[in-house]
RNA sequence: GAGGGUAUAGCUCAGUUGGUUUAGAGCGCUUGCUUGACAGGCAAGAGGUCGGCAGUUCGAGUCUGCCUAUCCUCACCA
């Protein structure tokens, strides 16, 4: 018996083979004269910790960069990190909040520094977590969006931009986030419905007792309205026209003016237009040359124009100004009202619509080519239903607002001088530009940098290509360019995808990716999508100490199905952790085999061709899963390889009888299939594999599992594997017979097997199957029909068990009964398809003589069922 | 408002160009099994009129249309 524990200990395993691997340096890549393999990693923020949509995201990176290793490609797997501008931004200045410290009281440099520290203290604790996970990144070629060489391409692609045309600035109305105070993009806003207050305003008419009544959300706004707007066509508003209305509070005499986008049936018909504070009410103000008034300030906060409760939160003066107009007898009713709100994506604050000046970049020209690589499937979309959403998206982009009011990030290489715009990557160059306009006498504290970084994904965007520095370096780029393919979640298809795509064909005039797998949302077993703030997230580090890495990556894998969400349940982990038990018991098996050359390995020899077989089986079918991201089939099929094939029938086949020996050469071919599972397995599971791999056999130093070499489909006996499929029929027969009769199940029964010229038993080469039988299923095979021998029907083929327990004559002949109806019904069937002229004359050869072999089968299982109806009674 | 997805066993899902009146898997459930790798195990079993209605076809879980339910994306929302 082997000295090993009787439970797989994951954790000195995994650290144990993680830093062998790194010591090898397996994980590093260098261009060479092998095909390359290459992925870039969906860089996670820098300060951000592992959660479960990492877990899927990086365990199927990890499984895809190791197969194409094993496969012999020059396999590279860039890691880094975002430097995810708002997000942390929130974080320090929340940081700093906590130390009493407002980021108002510092400047630039001293909030930068703050910042920094942090990053240097966070940063990075992701990419160690990733290691715990078994991710085989390249760690050598760690990128940050904010180092040296990110950071100039960052620049450069701007000025590149800007040169060509297609960024520019503009005056409008934009999505502020008061809290992180900084302009988002439309991808950065989510909505969702909320009840909120509906009020019902009455307005003063001027000259005259009469009042007319709007409906607002937003009763904080009411001191910007600058008219009130109803239907040209509304007959009840028709007597107002040319007249003026009092806003109340402030008392502004305003216009009631005539637009038809005014919906007569929303409220009262009439609308109050506040076009500082409305994106529809800053059109209309436009179209009809209102004056803006902007009550709020950047901060959310009521503003100096508001006249009223200035300083104050929009929110707290809202509830002041409902009550106030309910005092002053303005306030008709207010109702609860459910509408859709706008919501930062980092801050979770109600993004406040502001007119601002911001960057834009021109995206129509940029889609047209990264939407027809995507629809012509020169980047291939997994699953590919994301095609359309995509299409839907492009078709109607909108120009892209990257320009943002925060600290953190790439600072904006626009440099302003008058009114004139420089675009530079440096000051100095910026100040020649500017000189040759103005001549050399300027003065050059005058030349201003533009104050905002730039969108984390004006960075990201580029991460296909600055992962290999391709701003600076073409050599590696053209290697590893295109990326062969990139794996991310379908939520962030806008927000990154689309525009690496658009950046791809931008700068490098190629397709950024060859494929793109698109993995679903990690939910709970509510289908709420996981996230921080539910706290419904499993610490990911905690899962692997308690199910080992492998065990997790099991559970992960086994209920992703290419694209689908996954509704994460903790038992799959459990199942992953104890087929990892499983793998090991194995070993032990094998390894507390003596070796006893005397034995006879005749009948060995066939179980090894039959494994051999189904191996290669497998194989082919496994090929066909990695190409279509079909993982979780991959996974559960190499799981029931293990678990029925290998573990149930062929370790049970060739086990040795207690206390005897096993010959070499079965040993050997056992450790040689044993070690191609766990090569093919690897990508899946790489800690337990390796070590599997390792107790087999003692190995050469640098032979080892993850560069081993990923076996190939081989002939397989196709005979043999039918055959070996009827006798684990028959083997399932006789251990239901045993269940149903109560038998012991050690007793050895004597088995009877009626030869018909076609069964199994007439072939000698089975006869070895036939012994190893025998000592599966306890049965001893004898050559006379047994006197109280009960039938068993395997495929059609017929046993006759005997055993020691009266027979239920009655239970018998109903149970007879009972298959033989079912298969006079299967009969009927099959004839009646055969005998429709119709189907003989259109059906395909194959499929009519499949038929008519059914019906041949099925008659004979008719026959023999009733000959042992009557041989009962 | 525009577009898209899904509906198969108690639960989560497969079912790959239509071809088994016998529709699979995992989990869960029931029953039986512990000196011999593994109870984190083994064996056996029960459980489904494939959302509904029409249609195409020799043949539909699979294709088409309509309906119902449910989810998602985008836009709008006083």
């Amino acid at each position: 018996m082997s000295n090993l524990a009787s439970r797989y200990n994951p954790a000195e395993v995994e650290e144990k083979w993680y830093a062998h691997w790194e010591y090898r340096g397996y994980f590093h890549s260098e261009p060479d004269d092998r095909e390359p393999f290459s992925i870039v990693i969906p860089p996670p923020n820098v300060t951000g910790i592992l959660h479960m949509g990492h877990m899927l995201n990086n365990t199927v990176q990890d499984i895809l960069v190791r197969k194409a290793r094993l496969d012999g490609k020059n396999a590279c797997w860039v890691p880094g990190t975002d430097h995810a501008s708002i997000a942390t931004e929130a974080k320090v200045v929340r940081m700093l909040r906590e130390k009493g410290i407002k980021k108002s009281d510092l400047t630039r440099t001293e909030f930068l520094k703050y910042a920094w520290e942090w990053t240097d203290k966070y940063g990075g604790i992701i990419l160690k977590q990733l290691r715990r996970l078994g991710a085989s990144c390249d760690w050598e070629r760690t990128a940050f969006t904010m180092d040296d060489s990110r950071s100039s391409a960052v620049i450069q692609a701007f000025i590149d931009l800007y040169d060509r045309g297609k960024l520019y600035r503009d005056y409008r109305m934009v999505n502020w986030d008061p809290e992180g105070q900084t302009v988002l993009s439309n991808e950065e806003v989510l909505y969702s419905d909320e009840t909120t207050t509906l009020c019902y305003v009455k307005y003063r008419v001027e000259g005259s007792d009469e009042t007319i009544t709007i409906a607002t959300t937003r009763p904080e706004t009411i001191m910007g309205d600058t008219a009130i707007a109803v239907h040209p066509d509304d007959p009840k508003y028709a007597r107002l026209k040319g007249q003026n209305v009092i806003v109340p509070i402030v008392n502004r005499v305003v216009p009631v003016i005539f637009d038809d986008y005014v919906d007569r049936e929303f409220g009262t018909g009439a609308l109050k237009i506040t076009p500082a504070h409305d994106p529809n009410d800053y059109e209309i103000g436009k179209r009809h040359e209102l004056p803006t008034v902007d009550v709020l300030n950047p901060d959310g906060t009521m503003g100096e124009a508001a006249t009223v409760y200035i300083g104050e939160d929009r929110e707290v003066a809202r509830k002041k100004l409902i009550r106030d107009l309910t005092e002053q007898g303005l306030m008709e009713k207010t109702e609860a009202y459910t509408h859709s709100v706008g919501r930062s994506e980092r801050t979770n604050a109600i993004v406040e619509p502001r007119l601002s000046l911001q960057w834009y970049v021109d995206m129509k020209a940029l889609a047209r080519p990264a939407l027809e690589a995507v629809i012509s499937d020169h980047i291939q979309f997994h699953p590919e239903r994301q095609k359309n959403i995509y299409r839907h998206w492009m078709e109607n982009i909108r120009d892209w607002c990257i320009s943002r009011q925060l600290w953190w990030g790439h600072r904006i290489p626009a440099y302003y001088y008058k009114d004139k715009v420089y675009v530079a990557k440096t000051r100095e160059e910026a100040l020649m530009l500017a000189e040759q306009d103005y001549g050399p006498m300027l003065d050059s504290h005058d030349l201003k940098q533009d104050e905002d970084v730039l969108d984390t994904w004006f960075s990201s965007w580029l991460w296909p290509i600055t992962c290999f520095n391709g701003f600076e370096n073409e050599k590696e780029l053209s290697y590893y360019f295109p990326i062969s393919v990139l794996v991310t979640g379908w939520d962030i298809i806008f927000l990154w995808v689309a525009r690496m795509i658009m950046s791809g064909f931008e700068w490098k005039n190629d397709r950024a990716f060859k494929e793109v797998y698109f993995t679903g949302m990690v939910r709970d077993q509510q289908r709420r999508k996981m996230s921080k703030s539910l706290g419904n997230s499993p610490d990911a580090v905690d899962l692997i100490d308690r199910f080992g890495a492998d065990g997790v990556r099991f559970g992960v894998l086994s209920s992703s199905p290419a694209g689908g969400d996954l509704l994460f349940d903790e038992k799959l982990c459990e199942q992953g952790r104890n087929f990892c038990n499983k793998m090991w018991n194995a070993l032990r098996l094998i390894k507390g085999w003596e070796v006893d050359n005397s034995a006879d390995n005749q009948d060995n020899r066939i179980a090894i061709r039959w494994i051999e077989s189904r191996l290669s089986e497998i194989l082919a079918d496994l090929e066909d899963d990695y190409m279509n991201y079909r993982l979780s089939d991959i996974t559960m099929k190499l799981y029931s390889f293990v678990r029925d094939d290998f573990c149930s029938w062929y370790l049970e086949m060739i086990k040795p009888q207690y206390g005897k020996g096993i010959d070499q050469d079965t040993l050997d071919k056992t450790i040689r299939i044993y070690s191609q599972v766990c090569t093919m397995l690897h990508p899946l599971m790489p800690f337990i594999t390796e070590e599997i791999w390792h107790n087999l056999k003692p190995r050469e130093e640098g032979e080892d599992c993850m560069i081993s070499c990923y076996p190939k489909a081989s002939d397989r006996d196709e005979l043999l594997l039918r055959s070996m499929r009827s006798v684990q029929n028959l083997v399932s027969s006789i251990r239901e017979t045993r269940n149903t009769k109560n038998l012991k199940p050690k007793e050895i029964l004597p088995i009877y097997v009626q030869d018909n010229g076609q069964n199994l038993f007439s072939d000698d080469r089975f006869h070895a199957i036939l012994k190893k039988l025998s000592f599966i299923s306890e049965i001893s095979v004898v050559t006379d029909l047994p006197p109280n021998g009960s039938s068993i029907l395997s495929d059609n083929e017929k046993y006759f068990l005997q055993y020691d327990v009266e027979i239920d004559l009655d239970a018998e002949k109903a149970r007879i009964l009972s298959d033989l109806e079912y298969a006079k019904g299967f009969v009927a069937s099959v004839q009646r398809k055969l005998s429709n002229d119709k189907f003989v004359n259109n059906a395909p050869e194959q499929v009519v003589s499949k038929e008519r072999k059914k019906l041949a089968d099925g008659l004979e299982r008719v026959k023999i069922l009733e000959e042992n109806l009557t041989a009962l009674q």
